[in-house]
DNA sequence: CGTTGAATTGAACACCATCAACGAATGTGG
DNA sequence: CCACATTCGTTGATGGTGTTCAATTCAACG
């Protein structure tokens, strides 16, 4: 991973105190909880592989999709100062994770500031997203918000170095796409479905593709910017 | 301020680096911008007194609030990252900020690694107010997003010491509580009005009187933690 | 071949947006 | 001091976007 231009290059220093730092790796089934929604996590993981996605319920049931992670992410900082009050992170993928002990997260700071600052780098860029999702959730109709999410996603998949000839791996069902953007789960299929007709996107067992970006852009008011290279823990 | 329970004590060594660390102080009066919308800040700031918020806007106008902005927090992490794509920052009552140089926060994690997993502390919390703010915009109905965001700001401005015999200060009106919650300003008048003529909650002039904690924590979905202190940079 | 979970579609309705108008409070200039 | 403009809160009427309910199709799988 650590060879693509995504992510910034770490001296040899830093690259030993971050296998220091580590705990050994996990693999979660699709489906499962990485972190569970009731209970704060003693561990800290970065995403090696698979989707996963951050998510709160409500007590009755509804759940939002906060965000989603893919390889690379660091998951588990907002929850060092949890209170209580935390996120579950379920994997929509089978997942690989590198894992981290909790109580080592502020020797690493104080060790190798340089990782501290990265991982508050990350933190950082995970807010931007929120804040994006909470745009769309609080302000775009319905297909702003479909348009908007499959940009997001895609974009995304495609700078981690998901994509296969123009294709995506997309393992959500239309469930996840509404809890995601704050609709009903038949209103995301009927708004999805006339996407789909005009021909801005299509879906084949599981891959998304996008046919139409400027078109799913200017929809969703929503324009890619480039990025820096991202900070790898 | 440091002198209240809610904020954690901290070394003189820290304090001096925190001293040398900033660069002044700033007041922007009501209405103005802090940071403004369109351009990445070349400064942070630590809010002192006063309240503000974070915002985004749509090509179209269409306005988002994403968070609230109380004396203690610490403005513009995210945009350490920004490539460009940022979002506003809007005082709602004079504010009066402490001013930190963008370009000396590397240094300061490296000099003071406890002042930097600090902000990293803050940067968590303040997501996890965005995360709230996202199941709100996204699941919530317009009884329960008005009970939410009442309760919320209420207790903030509480912990922040902004009581004062049951009232605190809330310099908003309708518009920026429907931007917040994602309504429109005249469902959210008749929500609000609804509410106030339930005998939940009472506003006279700028100040804000919560009568029914319990009902609106209920209706809201939203129960108050216990909050660990907190950094102040 | 029956079962299950997901996608799809139609119909009815509710919630919320939009439009429009008005009142109260405040400020401004003549 | 009054005429006028501006901002904000309030309310009613109307309609649209999205929800809810219900049923059907489809693919995967035992």
């Amino acid at each position: 991973m650590r060879a693509s231009p995504a992510f910034t290059p770490v001296s040899v220093e830093e690259l030993l105190a971050i296998q220091s730092f580590r705990h050994g790796e996990r693999v979660v089934e699709a489906g499962r909880a990485v972190i569970e929604e009731s209970r704060a996590s003693p561990q800290l993981f970065t995403l090696y592989s698979g989707w996963a996605f951050r998510f709160k319920t409500l007590s009755d049931g509804r759940r939002q999709i906060l965000s989603f992670l893919l390889p690379g992410d660091f998951i588990g900082v907002q929850d060092e100062f949890a209170d209580g009050q935390t996120h579950g992170v379920e994997a929509a993928t089978v997942v690989t994770l590198c894992v981290f002990p909790r109580d080592k997260l502020w020797p690493l700071f104080n060790s190798q500031p340089r990782l501290g600052y990265d991982i508050t780098w990350l933190a950082a860029r995970e807010e931007k997203m929120v804040d994006d999702n909470l745009v769309t959730a609080g302000r775009r109709n319905a297909t702003e918000r479909v348009a908007m999410l499959l940009m997001h996603l895609y974009r995304r998949a495609r700078r981690a170095g998901l994509e296969r000839d123009g294709w995506v791996e997309f393992p959500f069902n239309q469930q996840h796409i509404a809890d995601a953007i704050g609709l009903s789960l038949v209103h995301t299929n009927k708004t999805l479905r006339r996407l789909q007709q005009l021909g801005l996107h299509e879906f084949d067992n599981g891959w998304l593709r996008i046919l139409d970006p400027k078109a799913l852009e200017a929809l969703g008011d929503y324009f890619e910017r480039p990025l820096r290279p991202t900070p790898l823990i």
